[in-house]
DNA sequence: TAAATATATGAATAAATGCTCATATATTTA
DNA sequence: TAAATATATGAGCATTTATTCATATATTTA
């Protein structure tokens, strides 16, 4: 982990587009949220969640039982999502269901999956 | 990790709503890709080396200064992109000057950016 | 109020990830 | 052809991640 003191010990061929670039990028915070924001959507099962969420609003076991995997790993992945306001969820008795925030998210996935498809 | 033949053996609240989940989801491939691709995104410095290319091609040395990590790091993540068809590399002489393939994957991560922002 | 149901949470663990170091390969130059 | 330069690769390691199991919380029902 090099830190900011002892930088510029490695070779530099374009000191100009170095340069560039550092004045161009993006501030380290927004890389890190950006980040995020990927990672959250790097996860098999979480894509699944939210392309079954686009259909219908569904309760922690219905979505176990699509995702054959128990219902305290949904609830997990769950919390990630929620944390990231991707979803948000209504309580009916004893039951979450839980729906998209909005369909930014979704979006960005069905774009996703036009570039994969070409 | 189930398998497909001890399935069912969790709760279901709403049948239909698995079912109907099950039928429009992606084929298993589809999904595996997606994330992949959204892993390679989910990276920091992969993110901060796509925005760069953004701007203007540069060699593994370059981009080794700007993000501040060895030439190894850099070439390591640049295979992974070059794997995923990100970027190409074109050969001048001992350099490799890295660039993206296309606009896709920064216009993804651009409109993902402009979600971050509202 | 006790039992049952639905979900959440913490700890533990196996797998994946990103980095560094050492070394290999490829190109140019002396 | 030997040395120098630019990049790639494999091994090893620390960190993160996704899951399960055990347990806790919250709501409804008996």
């Amino acid at each position: 982990m090099p830190n900011s003191e002892d930088r510029c010990q490695c070779r530099m061929i374009h000191e100009e587009r170095v340069d560039g670039a550092r004045q161009k990028a993006l501030a380290a915070e927004e890389i890190e949220n950006l980040a995020q924001l990927f990672k959250a959507l790097a996860d098999p099962n979480r894509l699944r969640i939210i392309f079954a969420l686009e259909q219908d609003e569904m309760c922690v076991c219905d979505l176990a039982a699509f995702l054959e995997v128990t219902e305290s790993a949904v609830s997990h992945q769950l919390r990630l999502l929620r944390q990231l306001n991707f979803v948000t969820n209504r309580r009916q008795g004893p039951i979450l269901y839980y729906r998209l925030t909005d369909s930014h998210i979704s979006r960005l996935a069905g774009l996703a999956l036009d570039h994969l498809r070409e």
